[in-house]
DNA sequence: TTCTGTTGTAACCATTGACAGTACAATGGG
DNA sequence: CCCATTGTACTGTCAATGGTTACAACAGAA
Protein backbone atom coordinates (compact mmCIF):
# COMPACT_ATOMS: atom_id res chain seq x y z
CA UNK A 1 0.00 0.00 0.00
CA UNK A 2 1.21 3.51 -1.04
CA UNK A 3 1.33 6.85 0.83
CA UNK A 4 -1.04 9.20 -1.22
CA UNK A 5 -0.62 11.25 -3.94
CA UNK A 6 -1.49 13.68 -1.88
CA UNK A 7 1.40 14.39 -0.33
CA UNK A 8 3.91 14.31 -3.13
CA UNK A 9 1.40 16.66 -4.30
CA UNK A 10 0.99 19.13 -1.50
CA UNK A 11 4.80 19.26 -2.18
CA UNK A 12 4.52 20.12 -5.43
CA UNK A 13 1.92 22.94 -4.80
CA UNK A 14 3.90 24.48 -1.85
CA UNK A 15 6.97 24.67 -4.25
CA UNK A 16 4.65 26.00 -7.14
CA UNK A 17 3.70 29.01 -4.55
CA UNK A 18 7.40 29.79 -3.25
CA UNK A 19 8.51 30.26 -7.09
CA UNK A 20 5.91 31.80 -8.78
CA UNK A 21 4.80 34.27 -5.98
CA UNK A 22 6.15 37.47 -7.67
CA UNK A 23 5.16 36.73 -10.97
CA UNK A 24 1.33 35.39 -10.79
CA UNK A 25 -1.85 35.41 -8.88
CA UNK A 26 -1.82 31.19 -7.62
CA UNK A 27 -4.76 30.62 -8.08
CA UNK A 28 -6.41 26.64 -8.02
CA UNK A 29 -6.44 26.95 -11.64
CA UNK A 30 -2.89 27.99 -11.84
CA UNK A 31 -1.77 25.48 -10.14
CA UNK A 32 -4.28 22.31 -11.71
CA UNK A 33 -2.12 23.48 -14.57
CA UNK A 34 1.15 22.69 -13.10
CA UNK A 35 0.08 19.41 -11.57
CA UNK A 36 -1.93 18.31 -14.55
CA UNK A 37 -5.04 17.65 -11.71
CA UNK A 38 -8.70 19.01 -10.80
CA UNK A 39 -8.89 22.52 -9.69
CA UNK A 40 -11.17 20.61 -7.18
CA UNK A 41 -8.46 18.29 -5.78
CA UNK A 42 -6.37 21.36 -5.25
CA UNK A 43 -8.06 23.98 -3.26
CA UNK A 44 -9.25 20.80 -1.02
CA UNK A 45 -5.81 20.08 -0.66
CA UNK A 46 -5.16 23.63 -0.04
CA UNK A 47 -7.94 23.24 2.46
CA UNK A 48 -5.80 21.07 4.28
CA UNK A 49 -2.43 22.49 4.24
CA UNK A 50 -4.42 26.19 5.37
CA UNK A 51 -6.08 23.80 8.60
CA UNK A 52 -2.35 22.51 9.37
CA UNK A 53 -1.00 26.56 9.02
CA UNK A 54 1.29 25.90 6.12
CA UNK A 55 -0.32 28.11 3.92
CA UNK A 56 -2.70 30.93 3.26
CA UNK A 57 -5.60 31.45 0.48
CA UNK A 58 -7.33 34.01 -0.01
CA UNK A 59 -11.40 33.49 -0.82
CA UNK A 60 -13.02 35.68 -2.86
CA UNK A 61 -9.64 37.24 -4.41
CA UNK A 62 -8.29 34.53 -4.76
CA UNK A 63 -4.79 32.80 -4.33
CA UNK A 64 -2.74 31.07 -1.91
CA UNK A 65 0.69 31.72 -0.39
CA UNK A 66 2.82 30.13 2.20
CA UNK A 67 2.70 31.04 5.74
CA UNK A 68 5.82 30.24 7.30
CA UNK A 69 9.50 30.51 6.43
CA UNK A 70 10.41 27.57 3.76
CA UNK A 71 12.94 25.98 5.86
CA UNK A 72 10.23 25.32 8.79
CA UNK A 73 8.39 23.34 6.62
CA UNK A 74 9.35 19.80 7.06
CA UNK A 75 8.03 16.77 4.93
CA UNK A 76 6.57 15.70 8.19
CA UNK A 77 4.89 18.57 8.58
CA UNK A 78 3.07 18.56 4.99
CA UNK A 79 2.72 15.01 5.34
CA UNK A 80 0.75 14.89 8.98
CA UNK A 81 -1.21 17.58 7.43
CA UNK A 82 -2.46 15.45 4.17
CA UNK A 83 -2.49 12.10 5.50
CA UNK A 84 -5.77 11.07 7.20
CA UNK A 85 -3.62 11.55 11.10
CA UNK A 86 -6.71 10.84 13.30
CA UNK A 87 -5.58 6.86 12.35
CA UNK A 88 -2.02 8.29 13.29
CA UNK A 89 -1.26 4.73 13.14
CA UNK A 90 0.97 3.76 10.11
CA UNK A 91 0.23 0.28 10.34
CA UNK A 92 -3.03 -1.52 10.29
CA UNK A 93 -4.02 -4.26 12.68
CA UNK A 94 -6.56 -7.15 12.48
CA UNK A 95 -9.06 -6.26 15.01
CA UNK A 96 -10.64 -9.02 17.47
CA UNK A 97 -7.73 -11.99 17.71
CA UNK A 98 -8.85 -14.73 19.67
CA UNK A 99 -8.32 -13.75 23.51
CA UNK A 100 -7.97 -17.39 24.49
CA UNK A 101 -4.87 -17.38 22.26
CA UNK A 102 -1.55 -16.50 24.15
CA UNK A 103 -0.38 -15.40 20.68
CA UNK A 104 -3.18 -13.09 20.28
CA UNK A 105 -4.28 -11.82 23.82
CA UNK A 106 -1.09 -10.19 23.73
CA UNK A 107 0.32 -9.62 19.94
CA UNK A 108 -1.06 -6.36 20.18
CA UNK A 109 1.04 -4.84 23.04
CA UNK A 110 3.83 -7.01 21.61
CA UNK A 111 4.00 -5.09 18.30
CA UNK A 112 2.86 -2.09 19.54
CA UNK A 113 6.30 -0.41 20.29
CA UNK A 114 8.03 -2.20 17.69
CA UNK A 115 5.85 -0.77 15.35
CA UNK A 116 6.08 2.78 16.61
CA UNK A 117 10.06 2.28 16.32
CA UNK A 118 9.85 1.82 12.57
CA UNK A 119 6.87 4.83 12.52
CA UNK A 120 9.41 7.01 14.64
CA UNK A 121 12.20 6.20 11.99
CA UNK A 122 10.24 7.42 9.09
CA UNK A 123 8.98 10.42 10.66
CA UNK A 124 12.28 11.99 11.74
CA UNK A 125 13.27 11.53 8.35
CA UNK A 126 10.55 13.11 7.13
CA UNK A 127 10.94 15.67 9.05
CA UNK A 128 14.42 16.03 8.49
CA UNK A 129 13.54 17.61 4.81
CA UNK A 130 12.30 20.80 3.89
CA UNK A 131 10.57 22.71 1.58
CA UNK A 132 13.68 24.84 1.20
CA UNK A 133 15.65 21.86 0.41
CA UNK A 134 13.44 21.59 -2.64
CA UNK A 135 13.78 25.23 -3.89
CA UNK A 136 17.32 24.83 -3.26
CA UNK A 137 17.56 21.73 -5.91
CA UNK A 138 14.94 23.54 -8.15
CA UNK A 139 17.33 26.33 -8.88
CA UNK A 140 20.17 23.74 -9.46
CA UNK A 141 17.69 22.63 -12.43
CA UNK A 142 16.36 26.34 -13.49
CA UNK A 143 20.29 27.76 -13.99
CA UNK B 1 -3.47 5.67 4.10
CA UNK B 2 -2.25 2.83 6.28
CA UNK B 3 -0.17 -0.58 5.16
CA UNK B 4 -2.67 -3.43 5.28
CA UNK B 5 -3.37 -5.79 7.88
CA UNK B 6 -1.93 -8.71 6.17
CA UNK B 7 1.86 -7.29 7.62
CA UNK B 8 0.16 -7.39 11.49
CA UNK B 9 -1.40 -10.34 10.77
CA UNK B 10 1.59 -12.57 8.68
CA UNK B 11 3.88 -11.32 12.03
CA UNK B 12 0.69 -12.99 14.04
CA UNK B 13 0.39 -16.56 12.35
CA UNK B 14 4.27 -16.62 12.00
CA UNK B 15 4.83 -16.20 15.77
CA UNK B 16 1.77 -18.78 16.30
CA UNK B 17 3.44 -21.15 13.87
CA UNK B 18 6.90 -21.42 16.03
CA UNK B 19 4.56 -21.36 19.32
CA UNK B 20 2.20 -24.07 18.55
CA UNK B 21 4.48 -26.48 16.26
CA UNK B 22 4.79 -29.10 19.16
CA UNK B 23 1.73 -29.37 20.10
CA UNK B 24 -0.81 -28.91 17.56
CA UNK B 25 -1.02 -28.88 13.59
CA UNK B 26 -0.75 -25.55 12.70
CA UNK B 27 -3.18 -25.32 9.71
CA UNK B 28 -5.46 -22.61 8.38
CA UNK B 29 -8.42 -23.26 10.26
CA UNK B 30 -5.93 -23.30 14.08
CA UNK B 31 -4.10 -20.03 12.65
CA UNK B 32 -7.92 -18.64 11.35
CA UNK B 33 -9.06 -19.09 15.59
CA UNK B 34 -6.18 -18.04 17.20
CA UNK B 35 -6.53 -14.31 14.45
CA UNK B 36 -10.04 -14.52 14.11
CA UNK B 37 -9.56 -14.65 10.55
CA UNK B 38 -11.21 -16.29 7.76
CA UNK B 39 -9.51 -19.15 6.68
CA UNK B 40 -9.31 -18.58 3.33
CA UNK B 41 -7.54 -14.89 4.05
CA UNK B 42 -4.73 -16.92 6.20
CA UNK B 43 -4.31 -19.45 2.79
CA UNK B 44 -3.72 -16.48 0.56
CA UNK B 45 -1.31 -15.19 2.96
CA UNK B 46 0.53 -18.32 3.64
CA UNK B 47 0.81 -18.56 0.04
CA UNK B 48 2.73 -14.88 0.00
CA UNK B 49 4.49 -16.42 2.93
CA UNK B 50 5.74 -19.04 0.85
CA UNK B 51 6.65 -17.31 -2.29
CA UNK B 52 9.20 -15.37 -0.05
CA UNK B 53 10.32 -18.81 1.19
CA UNK B 54 9.55 -17.93 4.73
CA UNK B 55 7.32 -20.48 5.30
CA UNK B 56 6.52 -24.15 4.40
CA UNK B 57 2.59 -25.85 3.65
CA UNK B 58 2.09 -29.24 3.56
CA UNK B 59 -0.48 -29.53 0.83
CA UNK B 60 -2.95 -32.39 1.72
CA UNK B 61 -1.37 -33.82 4.97
CA UNK B 62 -1.69 -29.90 6.27
CA UNK B 63 -0.22 -27.70 8.47
CA UNK B 64 2.46 -24.82 7.65
CA UNK B 65 5.91 -24.27 9.67
CA UNK B 66 8.22 -21.27 9.70
CA UNK B 67 11.41 -21.90 7.09
CA UNK B 68 14.29 -20.44 8.46
CA UNK B 69 15.71 -20.14 12.06
CA UNK B 70 13.73 -16.81 13.54
CA UNK B 71 16.10 -14.38 13.90
CA UNK B 72 16.73 -14.38 10.33
CA UNK B 73 12.96 -13.62 9.63
CA UNK B 74 12.70 -9.80 9.53
CA UNK B 75 9.85 -7.87 10.07
CA UNK B 76 11.11 -6.21 6.71
CA UNK B 77 11.36 -9.83 4.76
CA UNK B 78 7.69 -10.12 6.03
CA UNK B 79 7.10 -6.65 4.80
CA UNK B 80 7.97 -7.59 1.10
CA UNK B 81 5.98 -10.71 1.30
CA UNK B 82 2.99 -9.73 1.32
CA UNK B 83 2.88 -5.85 0.90
CA UNK B 84 2.53 -5.49 -3.12
CA UNK B 85 6.43 -4.94 -4.04
CA UNK B 86 5.77 -4.33 -7.43
CA UNK B 87 4.65 -1.00 -7.14
CA UNK B 88 7.64 -1.12 -5.03
CA UNK B 89 7.42 2.15 -3.89
CA UNK B 90 6.16 4.11 -0.67
CA UNK B 91 5.57 7.22 -1.85
CA UNK B 92 3.19 7.71 -4.45
CA UNK B 93 2.94 9.82 -7.49
CA UNK B 94 0.54 12.29 -9.55
CA UNK B 95 1.62 11.19 -13.23
CA UNK B 96 1.58 14.18 -15.49
CA UNK B 97 3.01 16.84 -14.32
CA UNK B 98 3.18 19.64 -16.72
CA UNK B 99 6.73 19.70 -18.63
CA UNK B 100 6.11 22.99 -19.68
CA UNK B 101 6.07 23.87 -16.17
CA UNK B 102 9.63 23.98 -14.32
CA UNK B 103 8.16 22.67 -11.32
CA UNK B 104 6.24 20.10 -13.16
CA UNK B 105 9.13 19.34 -14.90
CA UNK B 106 11.77 18.46 -12.16
CA UNK B 107 9.45 17.86 -8.93
CA UNK B 108 9.58 13.67 -9.51
CA UNK B 109 13.55 13.94 -10.22
CA UNK B 110 13.90 16.43 -6.93
CA UNK B 111 11.81 14.39 -4.77
CA UNK B 112 13.03 10.91 -5.83
CA UNK B 113 16.31 10.64 -3.50
CA UNK B 114 14.66 12.57 -0.35
CA UNK B 115 11.35 10.45 -0.69
CA UNK B 116 14.10 7.10 -1.09
CA UNK B 117 15.85 8.21 1.87
CA UNK B 118 12.76 7.94 3.80
CA UNK B 119 11.93 4.69 2.71
CA UNK B 120 15.30 3.98 3.57
CA UNK B 121 14.92 4.77 7.16
CA UNK B 122 11.69 2.94 7.47
CA UNK B 123 12.87 -0.40 5.83
CA UNK B 124 16.15 -0.10 7.97
CA UNK B 125 14.23 -0.25 11.02
CA UNK B 126 11.87 -3.03 9.88
CA UNK B 127 15.11 -5.25 9.22
CA UNK B 128 16.28 -4.27 12.60
CA UNK B 129 13.23 -6.37 14.07
CA UNK B 130 13.18 -10.50 13.84
CA UNK B 131 10.52 -12.81 14.85
CA UNK B 132 12.93 -13.63 17.09
CA UNK B 133 12.31 -10.27 19.05
CA UNK B 134 8.75 -11.33 19.25
CA UNK B 135 8.87 -14.69 20.15
CA UNK B 136 10.84 -13.53 23.08
CA UNK B 137 8.50 -10.79 24.05
CA UNK B 138 5.51 -13.21 24.22
CA UNK B 139 7.58 -15.50 26.55
CA UNK B 140 7.36 -12.49 28.75
CA UNK B 141 3.82 -12.34 29.06
CA UNK B 142 3.25 -16.37 29.19
CA UNK B 143 5.79 -16.40 32.35
C1' DT C 1 -8.15 -48.02 -3.58
C1' DT C 2 -11.13 -45.25 -1.12
C1' DC C 3 -11.75 -42.10 2.63
C1' DT C 4 -10.63 -37.88 4.94
C1' DG C 5 -8.86 -33.57 6.13
C1' DT C 6 -6.39 -29.94 4.08
C1' DT C 7 -4.57 -26.72 0.69
C1' DG C 8 -4.87 -23.72 -3.40
C1' DT C 9 -7.89 -20.97 -6.09
C1' DA C 10 -11.65 -19.25 -8.55
C1' DA C 11 -15.68 -16.53 -8.34
C1' DC C 12 -18.36 -13.23 -6.30
C1' DC C 13 -19.68 -9.56 -2.98
C1' DA C 14 -19.39 -5.49 0.18
C1' DT C 15 -16.84 -1.76 1.86
C1' DT C 16 -13.56 1.75 1.72
C1' DG C 17 -10.59 5.42 0.07
C1' DA C 18 -8.58 7.91 -3.79
C1' DC C 19 -9.21 10.80 -7.38
C1' DA C 20 -12.19 13.07 -10.90
C1' DG C 21 -15.70 16.14 -12.39
C1' DT C 22 -19.97 19.29 -12.16
C1' DA C 23 -22.35 22.65 -9.98
C1' DC C 24 -23.18 26.47 -7.25
C1' DA C 25 -23.48 29.48 -3.10
C1' DA C 26 -20.41 32.54 -0.54
C1' DT C 27 -16.74 35.80 -0.68
C1' DG C 28 -14.23 40.12 -1.22
C1' DG C 29 -11.67 43.35 -4.08
C1' DG C 30 -12.31 46.50 -8.07
C1' DC D 1 -22.84 45.68 -8.18
C1' DC D 2 -19.39 42.75 -11.01
C1' DC D 3 -16.63 38.98 -11.35
C1' DA D 4 -12.99 35.82 -10.60
C1' DT D 5 -12.22 32.69 -7.09
C1' DT D 6 -12.87 29.75 -3.08
C1' DG D 7 -15.30 26.23 -0.35
C1' DT D 8 -18.16 22.44 -0.53
C1' DA D 9 -21.87 19.30 -1.74
C1' DC D 10 -22.94 15.64 -4.65
C1' DT D 11 -22.01 12.01 -7.96
C1' DG D 12 -19.14 8.73 -10.26
C1' DT D 13 -15.24 5.58 -11.29
C1' DC D 14 -11.64 2.69 -9.99
C1' DA D 15 -8.59 -0.23 -7.23
C1' DA D 16 -7.54 -2.63 -3.02
C1' DT D 17 -9.07 -4.96 1.01
C1' DG D 18 -11.28 -8.37 3.34
C1' DG D 19 -15.06 -11.83 3.53
C1' DT D 20 -17.42 -15.97 1.97
C1' DT D 21 -18.77 -20.11 -0.64
C1' DA D 22 -17.43 -23.71 -3.42
C1' DC D 23 -14.63 -27.13 -5.17
C1' DA D 24 -10.72 -29.52 -7.49
C1' DA D 25 -6.08 -31.17 -6.29
C1' DC D 26 -3.50 -33.38 -2.96
C1' DA D 27 -1.34 -36.70 0.35
C1' DG D 28 -1.51 -39.68 4.01
C1' DA D 29 -4.31 -43.23 6.53
C1' DA D 30 -7.40 -46.88 6.66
Amino acid sequence: MQISSRFTLAVHIITCMDTFKNDYKVTSDFLASSTNVNPVIIRRLLGQLKTAGLVEVARGSGGASVARPLDEITFLDIYKAVECVECGELFHFHENPNNKCPVGRNIHNILDDKLNRVQQAMENELSSITIADVIKDLDKYLV
